[in-house]
DNA sequence: GCAAGGTC
């Protein structure tokens, strides 16, 4: 059997079909893996790396006082398999192959990625004949070639990309346990550091800096409007920008009539058709169309995996001559774009542009079939569409332009106009997506004297360099090698779920600038792009063999550890400097009431904006809970508070918008206010004024510093305090009955737990004992199904009796005697009769007898006589020397308050009898024998 | 819990 691994699934597919002809091609699906079979050839494809590099056991807890993060770097490392069920089916297949052939992608990834599959195959069959089949597109042409002419695996090339791996783990992993280590941060909150990842923070907190440190510089444009034969001209002051304003002026003053024409020069412009799409290119036009980095690559996978356009990451420019361009041509005719088609068919230029990048890896994005509009949503048809269009611009002639350049003199002021017209569109015609404006002079010729008909002197400033959108930053971050096609988008999403850099434009955070400033001072080389064109000069060489991949890692070594030395000696002072620098991104704004910071707090699930005055101070805004989404400060500020706005962000949900959260406070407590029944519109403003906005500050408030605050008599401020005190009262109840519905009613559509709880206030119940004692009606009408109801009813019951009787003062653990004896109720414990109660919960008697007793005091019943142990005990001995009792009959006469013989003579029979079901004939007897 | 690189 000859085995074939490809790179993945689709190529896999892909080259069986092509490799098999005309035979039929059986596909085999294994727990999710395909394997593609004809003749005696299996293909399998890979999911790009199977296996991953990772540190040798021992290294998983970054606390460690042993395995520091500087004992990273010479911590040994092994592979594991990250995709077992390949691995596996790899290696099954392996041991009945009589040749392996290696069809991975044609670079150094692929490389490695193929030598990781010669080690499984290897693994498992350590003789059979492994071979390489390379190509840089899978087409008949190419993927034939390829396995008519084997070669061999390149180990040099590969150990070059283990080279990269392993230097990226170690600097990655070790930098970013450490700095996270030294500012104290752990969980979703770490602080990562990587060979790209950091460069390109770099970049973005640069730009920032430069942003804040511009200094704008006011500069004037003159410029006058002329007309000939009706049409307007626009000429522009031969001297352009005017840095002097007198200048300027003097220029404006000096523009006179007559205006002559001292030169008109026509020229011809060649506008070149584009070049072909890499990956790059591909986004940066996908992002004019309003396609974010990693929404246009998502669509265009779609469109691979969908076989509507070739693979979407590549670095190549130049179509390989392999490519059958006439063929794709010939599929994109017959559906919309038949008519542009045709066109280009006609007109093709006789070499297809070709870009600067040439790589081995794919051809250029292209389509490779024809779709409709109906078939794909409306966002991957725009993306669809730019690429056919890009296809087809390449194979369009240029687009021709005539120029015009028109000089002026205005009484010795010098001025130009220019014009350009479209003469040939060529692939403008076809390709929409870059606007060619034209501006069209009328037909002037030297010597022509024209009517000035206005000046017009313009005062402008200069503008400071635009922050990176994220399609410029993939754009530089090619032109600087960091990251690859395929990483290029994802490390600027990981930059963003680090909370590094937020919005688009990008901007850094303030822990992206603090984690940048700490890397900058003390481990330059991560943060510079420097490292990564080191990198990869020596894997150029590991690939020539003139070094090996043991060597450069080893001088790898050598270099961390010097950072670690440097950054050892001052983790106390980073920590701190990141600390510090962050605690602005919590803070909200100033205090109203004593002019410290306040900030954002998390503590557990519960956060609030406190005051950094406290304890002095003890201003706070409360915020819903981190159940909400975590509460992060905006830029936006409240203009009557002047506190920045908060936003609830929360994984998978759409952000919660709070605005100021000082408002949002204030309107959420009016409520609150308003149930104390002496609540004015009046005193709400005054305690506002003092900013006083909740009804439990007002409870807690001494009444003198209340008389103070809102200038009201001693009377009046008892009681708005006691009045607060009973709203709060209220609130309380209302919040616990609404937790204890939540836990027993599941919320449903259209029955939010808001809407039953506004359902079960409007009928008067509002806490948990109303809740108890309600009409099922009146659940029903909320809105709570049957079922529930009952349950809610019989669980708000048990609650409260249990309450009832703490709160009469019996201790948790005998309560939970009680009610695993059955007594669940005060009125239970009232009336059981106490030998009854002791049996039947274990409790001593004499306890039962106090417990008894607080319960009766509470609901103003008479106290039983007290039953001691000892009588208890010898009461039983007397009951059980009875003939015909046994134990069980002794528990049913504790039930009528028959404990001993004196309780059982005196015993009224009739009534005993129906509490006991003993009959009374009985009950004769055993009286009887005590006589 | 860490990187960057494949792929989905």
């Amino acid at each position: 059997m000859h085995l074939i691994i490809a790179e993945k699934n689709i190529s896999a597919n892909r080259i069986a079909q092509i490799l098999a002809g005309n035979e039929k091609v059986k596909a085999v699906k294994e727990g999710n893996v395909y394997t593609y079979s004809f003749d005696t050839k299996t293909v399998v494809g890979l999911k790009g790396h199977v296996v991953e590099i990772d540190f040798e056991p021992g290294y998983t807890n970054w606390r460690s006082e042993v395995h520091t993060p500087r004992s990273l770097i010479d911590a040994g490392t092994v592979k594991k398999p990250t995709e077992k069920k390949i691995v596996n089916l790899i290696q099954k297949l392996a041991k009945k192959a009589d040749l392996v052939t290696i069809a991975t992608d044609y670079d150094t990834e692929g490389e490695l990625i193929g030598k990781e599959a010669y080690e499984l195959v290897r693994a498992v069959n350590p003789t059979v004949k492994i071979n390489r089949a390379r190509f840089s597109a899978i087409t008949p042409a190419e993927i034939r070639a390829a396995f008519e002419n084997p070669t061999d695996l390149d180990f040099a090339l590969a150990a070059a990309g283990e080279a990269r791996q392993t230097v990226d783990l170690m600097w990655g992993a070790s930098l970013t346990r450490f700095i996270s280590l030294a500012a104290r941060r752990g969980g979703k909150n770490i602080l990562s550091v990587g060979r790209v990842q950091s460069p390109t923070l770099a970049m973005i907190v640069d730009r920032e800096r430069e942003i804040e440190n511009f200094v704008p510089q006011t500069y004037w444009m003159l410029s006058l409007e002329t007309e000939k034969d009706g049409m307007q001209v626009e000429a522009r002051h031969t001297n352009g920008r005017f840095t002097d304003h007198d200048a300027a002026l003097a220029a404006k003053a000096g523009t006179k009539e007559p205006l002559v024409v001292t030169s008109v020069k026509e020229g011809q412009k060649n506008d070149r058709a584009p070049t072909p799409f890499d990956t790059t290119t591909f986004i940066v036009a996908a992002s004019r169309l309003g396609f974010s980095a990693a929404n246009a690559m998502r669509i265009a996978e779609d469109l691979y995996m969908n076989g509507y356009i070739s693979y979407p990451r590549t670095d190549n420019t130049v179509y390989p001559k392999s490519l059958n361009l006439d063929a794709i041509l010939n599929t994109l005719r017959g559906g919309v774009f038949d008519a542009d088609v045709a066109w280009v068919q006609q007109h093709r230029r006789p070499v297809p542009t070709r870009g600067k990048k040439e790589s081995t890896d794919h051809p250029p994005i292209h389509p490779t079939g024809a779709a409709t509009r109906e078939a794909l949503g409306q966002d991957q048809w725009k993306v669809y569409e730019l690429v056919v269009r890009r296809f087809l611009a390449t194979l369009s002639p240029d687009a021709q332009w005539v120029t015009t350049k028109c000089l002026f003199d205005a009484s010795g002021e010098p001025y130009t106009a220019t014009g350009g017209r479209l003469i040939s569109p060529g692939w403008r015609r076809i390709y929409p997506y870059s606007e060619a404006k034209e501006n069209i002079l009328p037909v002037l010729a030297e010597g022509d004297r024209l009517p000035i008909k206005k000046v017009n002197l313009e005062e402008k400033q200069t503008q400071p360099p635009a922050r990176y959108s994220q399609s410029r930053l993939i754009q530089v971050m090619e032109e600087l090698g960091l990251g690859t096609k395929s990483t290029r988008h994802e490390v600027i999403g990981k930059l963003i779920a680090r909370r590094y850099v937020e919005g688009n434009p990008l901007r850094p955070t303030l822990v992206g600038r603090a984690v940048t400033d700490a890397l900058d001072n003390h481990a330059e080389m991560i943060t510079e792009p420097e490292m990564t064109r080191t990198l990869e000069e020596h894997m150029q060489l590991i690939k020539q063999r003139e070094r090996t991949r043991d060597d450069v890692i080893a001088e790898s070594r050598k270099m961390l550890h010097k950072v670690f030395d440097k950054l050892e000696a001052h983790e106390e002072e980073i920590g701190s400097e990141i600390m510090e620098q962050t605690a602005e991104e919590h803070t909200v704004g100033l205090c109203p009431v004593c002019g410290h910071e306040l900030r954002i707090r998390h503590l557990g699930v519960s956060q609030f904006i406190g005051c950094t005055g406290y304890p002095e101070c003890r201003f706070n805004i409360s915020l819903p809970g981190s159940t909400w989404g975590r509460a992060i400060r905006l830029e936006d500020t409240c203009e009557k508070h002047g506190l920045a706005h908060v936003r609830l962000i929360q994984k998978g949900s759409r952000p919660w918008d709070l605005g100021c959260p000082l408002c949002s406070h204030i309107t959420s407590n009016l409520e609150a206010l308003r149930m104390m029944p002496s609540m004015t519109d009046d005193l709400i403003e005054r305690l506002h004024a003092r900013h006083i906005y909740t009804v439990s500050e007002i409870a807690g408030m001494r009444p003198k510093d209340l008389m103070e605050a809102i200038a009201v008599g001693e009377n009046e401020a008892d009681r708005l305090i006691e009045e607060a005190k009973d709203a709060l009262e209220i609130l309380r109840h209302r919040s616990e009955l609404r937790k204890f519905i939540r836990k027993i009613v599941p919320p449903r559509k259209g029955r939010s737990h808001a809407k039953i709880m506004q359902s079960l206030l409007e009928q008067g119940i509002g806490d948990i004992r109303a809740l108890s004692g309600a009409d099922p009606a009146a659940l029903k009408k909320a809105g709570i199904p049957e079922a529930a109801a009952t349950e809610l009813l019989e669980a708000a019951r048990g609650l409260c009796n249990e309450r009832a009787l703490r709160e009469a003062g019996i201790p948790a653990v005998s309560l939970k005697k009680y009610q695993a004896g059955g007594v669940a109720t005060p009125d239970d414990l009232c009336y059981l009769p106490i030998p009854y109660l002791a049996s039947k919960t274990g409790i001593n008697p004499e306890t039962v007898h106090k417990h008894v007793d607080m319960v009766c005091r509470r609901l103003g019943r008479p106290t039983p006589p007290k039953v001691t142990k000892a009588a208890l005990e010898r009461g039983r001995k007397e009951l059980l020397e009875i003939p015909g009792i046994g134990e069980a009959t002794v528990e049913k006469l504790y039930l009528a308050g028959i404990y001993d013989a004196a309780t059982l003579r005196e015993a009224d029979v009739d009534e005993a009898s129906s509490i006991t079901g003993i009959t009374k004939t009985r009950l004769h007897d055993y009286i009887g024998h005590l006589k």
